[in-house]
DNA sequence: CCCAAATCAATTGTGCACAACTTGACTGTG
DNA sequence: CACAGTCAAGTTGTGCACAATTGATTTGGG
């Protein structure tokens, strides 16, 4: 019982302890997913989180601020405004200061972003099929993992 | 319909085509849960994959290469080098050439890093209350996850 | 009205991830 | 033995994530 790992289909070498946390689960299929997404969004020009952000101001008529992008992808400045500024630089959205508020700052699809953001329309379907299960499964995946970052959330609050 | 956004149970603002997207679920859930860990870890002064480093090097009784390493955590040298010194730097680990074959690196815990693997036994059990499921539930997602993982792989060896 | 507290975005610094490349070491074939 | 091809680890450059701080703006209580 020197020897704890297990080699299986992929070739892939994996440990018995690391297989038995949920957490390295998330972790690997999350990175897992978003190497599906690479080269899909490769071809847009596009990074995974920057997809995101279009896909939230493509679904606004009026612009969002940065900080209720940052309430939808639970993400914060830090993070938000260099990645707002390479969309900006690639003439995919405009940021203006809010008249009404001069510290928001309002960010909107600029029509060369809603051409891209048109593109993106069959990205899901492919993705899920790579993920090689059956929409069921995928939508019970779903739900459990949005059960479980809601809980986790609630329980920050406390 | 102009506002597609709902409002729910954390006060947390989402979007419904967001929502639809099992990616992002997987997203969202995995840095929800390395925020559960972040404060747990930051104790042990260790980030997330750090600590991960020292669950694989604890279960060896023999040293692991950086290869080995990244083929138990799906990370290459790029992310694992840089992460082996800051351990190094640390007194965690020790790093040497293999003898047999000098293009290997050789990764061991020290003493102090065996110490503070001790330290890691409960982090499991706390993380897994913080996500508020079931030991069952937690299984089956593990499963589910690990599935998606190995069917992404298996697909992009084809 | 005034000012302390709160809010919003941006910036700075650290640490992953990953692609692309470099360097040094091994391996197999002729 | 030579050497082309391969392999391992490290380096460089880009882009997230996130903590902590800054600076500008707004808000609310006295």
């Amino acid at each position: 019982m020197h020897n704890l790992t297990v080699r299986y289909g992929s070739g892939v070498t994996d440990d018995l302890v690391l297989r038995r946390q949920v957490c390295f689960a998330l972790y690997a299929a999350s990175r897992a997913l978003t190497d599906v997404y690479r080269p899909i969004l490769d071809g847009l020009g596009l990074t995974y989180p920057q997809y995101l952000v279009l896909l939230v101001l493509g679904e606004r008529d009026e612009a969002a601020t940065v900080s209720a992008l940052g309430e939808c992808l639970h993400l914060d400045s830090g993070t938000l405004s260099p990645l707002l500024k390479r969309l900006e630089g690639a003439g995919l959205v405009v940021r203006r200061r809010s008249a009404a508020d001069e510290r928001r700052v309002e960010v909107e699809l600029t029509a060369q972003g809603r051409a891209l953001r048109e593109r993106m329309a069959d990205v899901p379907q492919q993705v899920a099929r790579a993920t090689g299960l059956a929409t069921a499964d995928l939508v019970a995946l779903r739900d459990t993992l949005t059960r479980v970052t809601e809980t986790i959330h609630r329980q920050k609050e406390q």
